[in-house]
DNA sequence: CCGCGACCTGAGCAAGCGCTTAGGCGCCGG
DNA sequence: CCGGCGCCTAAGCGCTTGCTCAGGTCGCGG
């Protein structure tokens, strides 16, 4: 069933010398952020909120594993929750933009869903130490942090709903409840941020492949 | 998309005069504890842990919901893990025989898999505060209560995956992947505890309903 | 050469954390 | 009537937390 991965080696115990990224495996989501100092902490504070937590995690966690001290962290950023705030940014947009890419005019609800989906998931298992600090460590935002959060997920579920309502205007699903069949299908979707593993046997395309064609199955449609 | 439910009133300050049961709503899941000061202070774990997660939750918050002082906490539990040890072993033994009795013998494998997750929905919605604990908190246990919890956890994944692997022998199921959608139909019940909402319009069981017939078409059931 | 801004550090502060200790109340069997 | 036990509190200990601040080092334009 699905088990939190658990913090396995030591914890990057201290300064270790200056010059290394931290975890520097596929970082390009963070790319575009600067100074490099800053693209360091960034991804040191993903690293250690998906792993421990957001409440869990120290600054001192997050700057040591970043190759600095403490004090460090706020010329870059203005608190701990700030540092949050922008991961859920960019992430909540990336995934959105991903949902978005999807939704080519001209081809048929089924391949626009399957599309989405596939893209959706692979994001999240991809990515899915970012995506589990997206998704489930929301609840540490401050309030206005939390609301302009939630405006970005209602659009995101406002893109699932809709390829699913030309499915069923067009015929091509059969769904008695639109509404719960959406949240079923994003629920999905999100929730393979927390049991994908990396050392797993799945490859995300394998996952996104899979899943497309479960939620195929779930909307009614009838393969050709 | 399913959001994480805020804190909304103030907390329920301090002391509050002696006699008052915490959250008093629904709690015989809790009957058997006692003395009674025991369980008024395992529910305040559960509301707070459910609400703040249990980095964010101190101990002077579980025993002001209880109308107790910080001490007295330690007379009924060990450390504050220990109290999250125990409500993760009594949701996860709930939710499990949950399961078992929905595997009544001469029934065919659509009917005990509609059961299960009628019956496995359903605890998760009724009981979202306490399943949130224990379905997303569980990173916060100790070394040997995580691996005791984990073993609970294959159990219940093997239940489900024996009445999916059975449809599948006897012809009624059509699923090219049976690990995978093992893991998806789990997936999809245990996430109903993060995004339920008991203020919202729909209820347990029908939730339990909608998704009793998506994990039916999931394992390609043909309705007679 | 100077001076300035960008970046970083060591030291540390106030607040809050989990948990302990010493002691007090009231109910019980003897 | 009393001693012990179950249950509780006020106080506080040792430590960690998020965050600040005075100061230092570097590269660069003038």
């Amino acid at each position: 069933m699905v088990f939190v991965p658990r913090a396995e080696g030591p914890w990057r115990a201290g300064r270790a010398g200056r010059g290394m990224g931290a975890e520097p495996k596929r970082t390009e989501e963070w790319a575009d952020v600067t100074p490099d100092a800053a693209r360091r902490l960034v991804t040191a504070a993903v690293a250690a909120f998906a792993e421990r937590g957001y409440h869990a995690t120290t600054t001192r966690d997050i700057a040591g594993r970043a190759g600095m001290s403490p004090a460090a962290l706020y010329i870059h950023y203005r608190t701990k929750e700030d540092l949050l705030y922008r991961i859920s940014i960019v992430g909540h947009r990336a995934a959105l933009d991903l949902l978005r890419r999807a939704r080519r005019p001209g081809t048929d609800p089924a391949t626009r869903l399957a599309d989405a989906v596939r893209a959706f998931v692979r994001w999240h298992a991809e990515h899915h130490t970012t995506a589990r600090v997206v998704q489930y460590e929301l609840g540490a935002l401050g309030e206005e942090h939390y609301a302009e959060i939630v405006g970005l997920r209602r659009e995101t579920d406002a893109e699932i709903r809709a390829v699913i309502e030309d499915g069923v205007a067009s015929g091509d699903f059969a769904v008695p409840d639109v509404p719960g069949t959406t949240v079923a299908v994003l629920s999905l979707c999100i929730d393979v941020a927390r049991w994908f593993n990396a050392e797993g046997k799945r490859t995300p395309d394998e996952v996104g492949e899979l899943y497309a064609g479960l939620v195929l199955r779930m909307v009614g449609h009838r393969a050709p």
